[in-house]
DNA sequence: CCTTTTGTGTACTGATCGGTAAACATTAAT
DNA sequence: ATTAATGTTTACCGATCAGTACACAAAAGG
C-alpha cells in the first residue's frame, strides 16, 4: 500500500552502506544522498541499527534472489547449477560497485555474538547454505551437507578474495576447484 | 633502543582494533586502554590512520610468523605442510580472541583502490599467496600457482565461515577439501 | 469537513570524533 | 651537569555523531 519513500530509503541506504561502511555512513550522508529528511527518516526507524537491519533483509532477499535465479538460468541439472553458482559470481565480481560480501562486512564492525547484525549476517549465510544443501541432495551426493560446506568455502574465499584482489578471476579459480570436488564426491 | 611504550601502543591497538573495528575505535578508548596519554600516542603517529598501518604492519609479521612456523612444526613435507595449515587455522579458530582476518575487515572498512589501509591488506594477501606458490612447486605441483589460489580460497572461506558460524569446524571442511585438491594436482 | 498519515524544514541536544596547545616531569646519553 | 628525547596532565578545538523537539504542509479516507 505505502511503497515509495520508505523503500526509497532503505535502498538507497543499501547502496551507501554497503559502499561506504556502516559505521563510516553517518545519517547526515544519508539524509544528503537520500534528500529525505531526517525526520522522516527517523519515523520510519527509530535507530540506525533499525535502518542497518532494513537494509540486510533487503540484500538478503535482493542478492538470494538474484543468485539462485541466475544459477537456474545458466544450469539445467542440479549439478550443473552447483558449478553455474561460480559464473554468477564472476558476473557479480566484474560490476564496478562489487564491494564484497554485504553480511561480511556487516558481521566485521558488529562482531558482538549476540548484536541483532551480527546474527542476521549469520542467518543469511545459513539460507544460502540450506539452498546449496537441497541442490547437492538433488544432485545425488553421498554427503550432500559436506559438499554443500566446501563449495561455500569457495564462494567466500573468492568473495573476499575478489574484493581484495580487484579482480573477477578467483571465480574461475573456484570454478575449477568446485569441478574436482564435484568430480570426486559425484564421479564425473 | 627505544622498544617498550610505542611498541605497547601498536600491540594494544591491533588488539583493540581487531576486536572492536577500526571506526568503531576512537583514539580516547586507546587513551583508556592503553593508560598511553594522548599527546604520546601524537608524538608517535601523526594520524589514526599512521597507527592503523602500523598495527596492520605488526599483524602481517606476527600472523606470517606464526602459520608459517605452525604449518613447518605440523608437516613434514611441503605437502603435509600445505594440509597442516587448515589444522593450523583450526587451532587459530578455536581461539577465543579469534574475530576472523584482520586484513579482510581491514579492506572491508576501507575500501577505496587507493586507500594506503586497503593496499596494506592486500599485500599481506600476497605475501601469502607467494609463500604458498612456493610450497606448491616445492611439493611437485604441474600448476603451483593454480594450486595454490584454490588452497588459500578454501582458506579465506574458512576464515570467514568460522568467524560467521562462531564455530572451528570450517577449518576441518576446508581440510577435507584441500586433500581432495591435493590429490587431483599432484596424485594420491 | 475533519482527522490521520506521511511528509517537510530548522534548529537543537549531549556525546564523541580526530587532533592540538601549553606547561611540566622523567630519563639517559653526552 | 646539561641537554634532548620521551613522557606526562589538563584543557581545549571545530566537526560530526545518533537522535529529538517543534511547528508546519499535503493528501487521502471517513
Amino acid at each position: 500500500m505505502r511503497p515509495s519513500k520508505r523503500d526509497e530509503l532503505v535502498q538507497k541506504a543499501l547502496e551507501v552502506f554497503y559502499q561506504n561502511g556502516f559505521h563510516a555512513t553517518g545519517m547526515d550522508m544519508l539524509v544528503a544522498e537520500t534528500g529525505i529528511s531526517k525526520t522522516s527518516m527517523y519515523k520510519h526507524f527509530r535507530t540506525k541499527e533499525d535502518l542497518i537491519l532494513a537494509t540486510l533483509r533487503l540484500r538478503d532477499e535482493q542478492f538470494r534472489n538474484w543468485l539462485f535465479r541466475r544459477m537456474e538460468e545458466l544450469g539445467a541439472t542440479p549439478r550443473s547449477q552447483l558449478i553455474a553458482m561460480f559464473d554468477a559470481l564472476k558476473e557479480w565480481f566484474a560490476q564496478d560497485a562489487f564491494r564484497g560480501c554485504m553480511f561480511i562486512k556487516a558481521s566485521s564492525e558488529y562482531q558482538e555474538e549476540n548484536d541483532p547484525i551480527y546474527k542476521q549476517s549469520a542467518e543469511h549465510k545459513r539460507l544460502l547454505y540450506s539452498y546449496i544443501c537441497d541442490l547437492a541432495k538433488k544432485a545425488g551426493a553421498p554427503r550432500p551437507e559436506a559438499l554443500a560446506r566446501s563449495l561455500l568455502l569457495l564462494k567466500e574465499g573468492a568473495i573476499v578474495t575478489a574484493h581484495l584482489r580487484h579482480t573477477a578471476n578467483p571465480a574461475m579459480d573456484a570454478k575449477a576447484a568446485a569441478k574436482t570436488l564435484l568430480a570426486e564426491a559425484l564421479g564425473q
